[in-house]
DNA sequence: GGCCAATAACTTGTACGCAATTCAATATCA
DNA sequence: TGATATTGAATTGCGTACAAGTTATTGGCC
């Protein structure tokens, strides 16, 4: 009667198994794909959240650091010393903005806006590695966004 | 249909728009689920990579570094640390192996078995937070896991 | 104008991840 | 057996993440 699932032969299910978690499954699958990331953009000498921060500012350059952060979700503890290596590698440069001088705007140099096409390559590269088709991708990418909005809401609530 | 700005829409996709990455929904997911866990795991004194080491460790304990970083995937690099931290706060105990001294095995203190009981809880809350079903839950997981297989071994192909 | 709360970025301290290296113990083989 | 290779942890150095606290600037409000 209290028996729990029928599939898979695991009995005595108290939702503690590492293997059917969700949370550790997105967690090191999230690593994995840092790790596959990594030979790809060492050659450019770029670090995978320095790829994601060029992501945003080649869709819309001359961001300010919050700005920035709201669509990579991360803070200006994370991204202060992140920039500041990015721009002392020749990617960017940080301005205080002139009307309000609290806002530091950050804006793409020509090298990183000419290093777009190369980064088109590095996308299709890993995409081919997930062996997933397009529509797979798209799918799945739709349900763990669906998952990140609804824990964020979830947190805010409170 | 020339260049600038905004185009929110979905036309001239080039793969590099940051919504459209697995990656990064993976990635800012991942990170927002161990915001989620913080609270939680906070009162018992654990990070949540320490809470995973747990969950490992309660399902079967007495496991040398390496095993429990094969199950992790996480090399010793990453664990030596952390598990000297753990040893520190008395959830667990660091031994040499008598029949191989390289080995190092970790098992579980009386104080971090009775801590199992409370651990179903935060996983439940955790579960909630997602607003998913147990259907959903186990699906996704299910995905996520296989693509994490798939880059492993694409990796290991190089 | 002067006071004060809010805001944006920066700083500090802790804890991961991971590549690369080091060191000790074990395994292999001529 | 002795030389050598391999293995398992630990160490070192760098780059995130993030909470908590600091500083400078701005926006009300009287």
């Amino acid at each position: 009667m209290s028996s729990s699932r029928t599939s898979n032969t695991r009995s005595a299910n108290t939702g503690l198994q590492l293997d059917g978690q969700l949370c550790f499954a997105l967690y090191s699958t999230s690593l994995a794909l840092t790790r596959q990331y990594k030979p790809l953009l060492e050659p450019l000498g770029l670090t995978y959240p320095q790829y994601l921060a060029l992501l945003v500012l080649w869709e819309h350059d001359a961001l300010s650091v919050s700005e920035l952060g709201q669509r990579l979700f991360l803070d200006s503890g994370t991204l202060t010393p992140l920039l500041k290596r990015m721009e002392a590698a020749g990617w960017l440069t940080r301005t205080r903005a002139v009307d309000d001088e609290r806002r530091v705007i950050v804006a793409l140099t020509p090298a990183a806006q000419a290093l777009r096409k190369q980064a088109q390559t590095v996308s299709r590269q890993l995409a081919k590695s997930t062996g997933c088709s397009a529509d797979e991708l798209v799918d799945l990418t739709r349900r763990v966004q669906q998952l990140r909005s609804q824990l964020q809401a979830d947190a805010s609530a409170h």
